[in-house]
DNA sequence: AATCGTTCCTGATAGC
DNA sequence: TGCTATCAGGAACGAT
């Protein structure tokens, strides 16, 4: 489930692969967006916002890619085999987790860049560059850029009345946290995910403020998770997963205590917590 | 205005 | 073995 350390991963990645390519071809049998608009564009430059990843291209537009939960890009080459995208070659690319290619993006260089997604949820748009900034403007402010001070996140839960997890969880509040890091984070600061927000000590605001830093920064460094999904663009797994302090560890000890992890859901979602670290009263 | 529930989709898994 | 039912989940959207 790509968050923000596998967005950024990934964006990272393709800004050393495909900067500077200019797209040839578009196949989808699945997305409706004006993909004949993309012939002939140059990709400029590759940023993420939240878990948003952006394709700056020339003449003024931007293609935006949201991986949602399953979707990942892939560069690399394809061969068609009977309407199915294969790779062309052995490697990495050859994990079952990437063999869902909906969207191909063809490169003047001979490779391509594809977007598998097993559940298709993923959503691609071709924008007008400024308006997707303007659009921009609605998200929580990025986690890791240096104006996000411990001052700045107590001012963006101020007044929230929702569970700590859902809080967080809301790319309005703060940008780019999901569902494994928002777990991982509120291990780390030994709080509970039904916490109010409300209820939050000073201390554990500022515990949580360093633990959301330290997660995603270490999930970036590792190259995100790939439990499930997700992949690197060169369909290689991120290192995370030896990380993982509570996520879809259910009913296996903690690593700070030895009691055993418990699953509950918390706003439709589930959330991995030990009873012991991280108690709501 | 803010918050809550529903919806999209299909591979993996569990159950019979 | 093979079929069917259930589950996972980000964020847009509608309802309250």
């Amino acid at each position: 489930m790509p968050e923000l350390p596998e967005v950024e991963t990934t964006i990272r990645g393709l800004n050393k692969k495909v900067l500077g390519r200019t797209f040839v071809d578009v196949w989808s049998g699945w997305y409706k967006f004006p993909q004949k608009e993309l012939k002939g564009k140059k990709i400029l430059n590759v940023w993420r916002r939240a878990k948003n990843i952006i394709f700056d291209l020339s003449e003024g537009y931007s293609l935006l890619i949201h991986q949602k939960m399953t979707g990942h890009l892939l560069v690399g080459k394809w061969k068609n085999q009977n309407g199915k995208w294969v790779p062309a070659e052995k490697g990495p690319l050859n994990d079952p987790y990437n063999r869902f290619i909906h969207l191909v993006l063809f490169l003047d260089n001979g490779q391509i860049l594809a977007l598998s997604d097993a559940r298709k949820f993923a959503k691609v748009e071709l924008w007008k560059t400024n308006e997707l900034k303007k659009e921009f403007e609605k998200l929580g402010p990025e986690p890791l850029e240096k104006g996000f001070t411990f001052a700045k996140l107590k001012q963006r839960l101020a007044g929230k009345k929702g569970k700590v997890k859902q809080v967080i969880m809301d790319q309005a509040v703060i940008a780019g946290v999901g569902n494994i890091y928002a777990s991982e984070a509120l291990w780390e600061a030994k709080i509970h995910p039904e916490k109010p927000v409300l209820k939050l000590t000073e201390q554990e605001l500022e515990n949580l403020y360093k633990a959301i830093k330290k997660v995603l920064e270490l999930g970036i460094k590792l190259g995100g998770e790939s439990f499930s999904d997700y992949r690197k663009f060169d369909g290689t797994k991120g290192d995370f997963d030896s990380e993982r302090k509570v996520y879809r560890r259910e009913g296996q000890k903690c690593k700070r205590c030895g009691t055993k992890i418990k699953r509950l859901v918390v706003g439709q979602r589930s959330a991995f917590y030990c009873p012991f670290c991280q108690k709501l009263k």
